[in-house]
DNA sequence: TTGTAGGCGTTATCAA
DNA sequence: TTGATAACGCCTACAA
């Protein structure tokens, strides 16, 4: 058996093995129309005979379909972005899709055009676009250039109308976390909020105000302090929270890796959490319950997001395949889970 | 202008367009042949005018390579695997591949013939297989089913011969750790393991164990705990530990989430945290600088891992197009980095 | 330097 | 139920 056949085995091979036209054999593998039994069972042990594989480069150039979805996302490295990439392969596998991954490396990045290009080239039915919406960078979107494209699904971005969007609520989940802290009868909640050009710590920073307000408190400026979403923020951040403020009790913050410099920060000044200040997250990293107290935290639904964002852009495909109406609507937004834990309401078991 | 344009606009148009014919076209795109420059300014013109994007399938189909890499992955939700992932991406792009990713949902899953057919029949140029070594869920590779495959370059297993494999030496950095432990003073060294399937958790072992030998330590068996990799297994962990060994006072765990359970654990039995417990971990996540302590940490070389791999795909690559011999070494290991913090040295900062 | 023709591996159409 | 034939969009000899 020769280690490289010099020619690949292809559709009229197993034709010829199997006596009978490409045609046919064509649809035996598709079902698309009607074979004998007992031609099929020739076919098919011809395909196990020669070790067929069909050529799907062929399959989608005569088929104006390449069953591929193309995902362009950053912050591979952060827990999130990596779980509603998980959500996406899961369905996508299931509805027979393969994903062709294209990662940007900063997500303010000017390149979009190279990267749809290549995705359009690549002939790729439909477009996810993971990638955070901060400052003007998705400023593309409302060009003339989104009607010479494949459908795309946008994740986590601000509605806008002839867009397809799946998000996940921030606004709710950072009224939860806010709420939670009310209810715990927390006198003065701080924000440790994300950079404000990016849209997700905007939402964030929204519910935490709006829920202060609604319950009659004060949400000032300087309540609030800017972090860069890394846990060395979170801990300069409540250092500075609690200078300008330090009848501060409790403090929000808008994402698990600045609670934890918030927490380290908590240590250093000799402040306990939850008694003297209670502190919630947002993601619920798989690591927050072990976290020195276990951080309460809120939980977007990152692996249905992804698995929404596929069957959206799906429906979509296939609608405009057919020319048919679009029936999915335009914005789906999954609600948050608040995860209650030591940080907030918790002793932690503390010594033996 | 029609916003779908019932035909897509393809190499002929534009050679229409510029009246010349297809194969001017083709060439001046590919610079394969040489085109006059005035020639060349008219199709360049012309490819704008229409919006022009060559057919990457159609491209594929001819030259019988795809400029694909086919990405088998797992485990993308822990830092590790995401950020070879990121690697991997930045070389694709720098070489001009595509990549068509494929999770696995679980690593010992046995649908491994389904992913290889898939990416086989997408005729991907070459495969990274960059899912862990667990039990013998490499078997396949030894089978002949390995010859009727793209060239495949695997991601941290155990050498063998005739694969191409990139592996981070884990044997070295469990060595480095211990051997830190052991300069501080430390007298009895316990070991916080992943599960023993895992490869990598076995060579991490091996480090620990070779060099307290080395040092005419003991390296019994009651040192040891077994961990699944998460933190609650750490802090599970620990505590078996100090009940087996109570005169214990260090401990090298085997990644940093099953150190964070120990750290945790330590708090919670009042154990201070390096002064009766050095503690060193596996992977140096982000937030490990943040723990509290601070973690000392080993920090494998993964985004280079991932370069590494395509750099050599590509290299067999080429050389198998060529009929050359293959240049790259068979085996290629990165040493990796230990990173010291306050859970081996330092007293964090505590109080004002 | 450019044009023409044939083929890459499939599927779809039209007959048989 | 099956077979021949013509696309799908591109590249590459071979000619001009």
């Amino acid at each position: 058996m020769a280690v490289h056949p010099s020619h690949r085995v292809t559709i009229i091979d197993v034709a010829r093995h199997a006596n009978v036209s490409a045609g046919t054999v064509s649809n035996a593998l598709t079902g698309k129309r009607p074979v004998a039994e007992e031609t099929r069972a020739r076919i098919m042990q011809a395909i196990r005979d020669l070790g067929y594989q069909p050529n799907l480069l062929a399959r989608g150039l005569v088929n104006q379909r390449s069953q591929t979805v193309g995902v362009v996302a950053s912050g591979l490295d952060y827990y999130g972005p990596s779980r509603t990439l998980i959500g996406i392969d899961q369905e996508a596998n299931a509805l027979g899709y393969a994903l062709l991954l294209d990662l940007l490396h900063s997500p303010m990045e000017a390149n979009v055009d190279t990267v749809l290009n290549v995705l359009s080239a690549r002939r790729v039915d439909g477009i996810i676009w993971a990638v955070h919406e901060i400052g003007n960078n998705r400023a593309w979107v409302a060009s003339e250039r989104l009607n010479r494209l494949p459908p795309i699904v946008f994740l986590t971005m601000h509605p806008q109308p002839g867009v397809a969007v799946v998000n996940t609520d921030n606004y709710l989940g950072a009224k939860m976390a806010t709420q939670h802290l009310l209810e715990l009868g927390r006198c003065s909640i701080g924000l440790i909020s994300g950079p404000l050009v990016w849209w997700e710590a905007r939402e964030r920073q929204r519910g935490w105000r709006d829920c202060l307000l609604a319950a009659g408190r004060e949400a000032s400026d300087n309540l609030t302090v800017l972090g860069d979403w890394r846990a060395a923020s979170g801990e300069a951040g409540l250092m500075a929270l609690i200078e300008a403020r330090p009848e501060i009790d409790a403090v929000f913050v808008a994402n698990d890796e600045m609670a934890l410099g918030v927490l380290r920060a908590a240590h250093r000044l000799g402040k306990r959490v939850p008694e003297d200040l209670a502190v919630v997250g947002y993601d619920n990293m798989p690591d927050v319950p072990y976290f020195w107290p276990a951080l309460t935290s809120v939980r977007p639904r990152l692996l249905e997001v992804g698995k929404l964002a596929i069957q959206t852009l799906h429906s979509i495909v296939e609608a405009r395949r057919q020319n048919q109406e679009i029936s999915t609507p335009e914005v789906q937004t999954l609600g948050p889970e608040l995860i209650v834990r030591e940080s907030t309401v918790g002793d932690p078991p503390t010594g033996k």
